[in-house]
DNA sequence: TTGTTTTCCGAACACTGTCCGGGATTATAA
DNA sequence: TTATAATCCCGGACAGTGTTCGGAAAACAA
């Protein structure tokens, strides 16, 4: 019995949480580049050739470290309040998603640099607001359907609006952290005019 | 005299293009991992050592073929007819940005993924449409602002709308080629939506 | 106590970017 | 032509990297 977890398995989670622990923090004090297998190993008083009894290599940990990255994101967004309208409640999020590549650029380059970790469409699809940030944004156009104050035309479904919605916010977010770094321009302003203007388009028609 | 080229300068700019030739062609075959100096080396029969006297180090070399995926974005994009009413045509330099995404990936990440080799903020301001996608983009803002169909409003001036078109189509092209890959939708619909509804935001007051 | 499994490490392998010393080759000057 | 100098290019090394393997300790099971 003790299906849930034995004393051997708590030990095993407990330092594999040291490892991505200590990747983390590597990687918010040196940046992606300063992180190795034997920066993370020295950091938690193992050999380097200790860490691939909990992870398949240095791949399998920057997974798990930007799945630990997601759910922060998730914490950012999720901190809006729910009970506002549909339109509102959207720019917020998309604000929050913009707040949090700014202030861990390395986390959201790490995230959305390289082509995804293969999660499958069908994987995205069927996120609900179940602690993943797309989910999140899913159930918001959802709500603005339902509500009538997002208009669902032929062609532009919920999924499509997400699509575009997710895309809008991380165009901003990501010219942000790397090419426009230091651009002399208001960018919360501009943000906040784009997503206005995003907003208008999915409460009137074209 | 002979200011402008000497046969030493002629030699050296030739092997300095054989060098990004091959770069350019390792990271179009192999993807941007498979990219080294010894690789490059091997192909035009030089030693690793070699390379340096031409550049200064794998760094250099990979600015240099951003500038050539620069410009390869640009003749995407310049291809585009220019006698186009000003919202179509930036819908449509808008589509040749995504266009270059999905068609050059590697050379689109390589370019957009690391924050930027600190590209000045008026190298970008003061650009023009002479070889710069930019200043393609820039160039068609102001067209349709002098026309009168873009409206200049207060806090959303020419460059600010850049920045936005931009920050829009780069959203769209980043996604699709990081973490949308094999998503089932119909893109270039979508897309193509947002670029509309982005070009209302531009021809009426909010 | 035995036998077995889990943990962990030292040492190595095949890579990487980069630098240094020197040997050719070429250009310049006397 | 000859001497000098600049240029070009390479072998070999150095310090890193991710990863693998064999074998010790340690924990657990019988």
């Amino acid at each position: 019995m003790t299906a849930t977890s034995s004393p051997k398995e708590r030990r095993q989670a407990r330092t594999r949480e040291a490892i991505l622990e200590a990747a983390q923090k590597i990687i918010q004090e040196t940046g992606t580049d300063g992180l190795s297998m034997r920066a993370i190993a020295q950091r938690i008083d193992y050999s380097p050739a200790g860490l691939y009894e909990y992870f398949g290599g240095k791949e399998e940990i920057i997974s798990a470290v930007c799945e630990g990255g997601n759910q922060q994101l998730f914490a950012y967004m999720d901190v809006v309040d729910r009970a506002l309208p549909p339109a509102d409640y959207l720019r917020a999020i998309g604000h929050a998603y913009i707040r949090f590549a700014i202030e861990q650029p390395d986390y959201f380059l790490l995230m959305f640099s390289s082509p995804s970790q293969a999660e499958s469409a069908e994987d995205i699809a069927t996120q609900n607001g179940d602690g993943s940030a797309f989910g999140l944004l899913l159930d918001a156009i959802r709500r603005g359907v339902t509500e009538g104050v997002f208009l669902d035309r032929t062609g532009f479904d919920v999924l499509t609006m997400a699509y575009a919605a997710w895309a809008t916010v991380h165009g901003l977010a990501m010219l942000r952290v790397t090419h426009l770094q230091g651009y002399p321009m208001d960018f919360d302003a501009a943000d906040e005019e784009v997503l206005l203007n995003f907003g208008r388009g999915l409460t009137s028609l074209g």
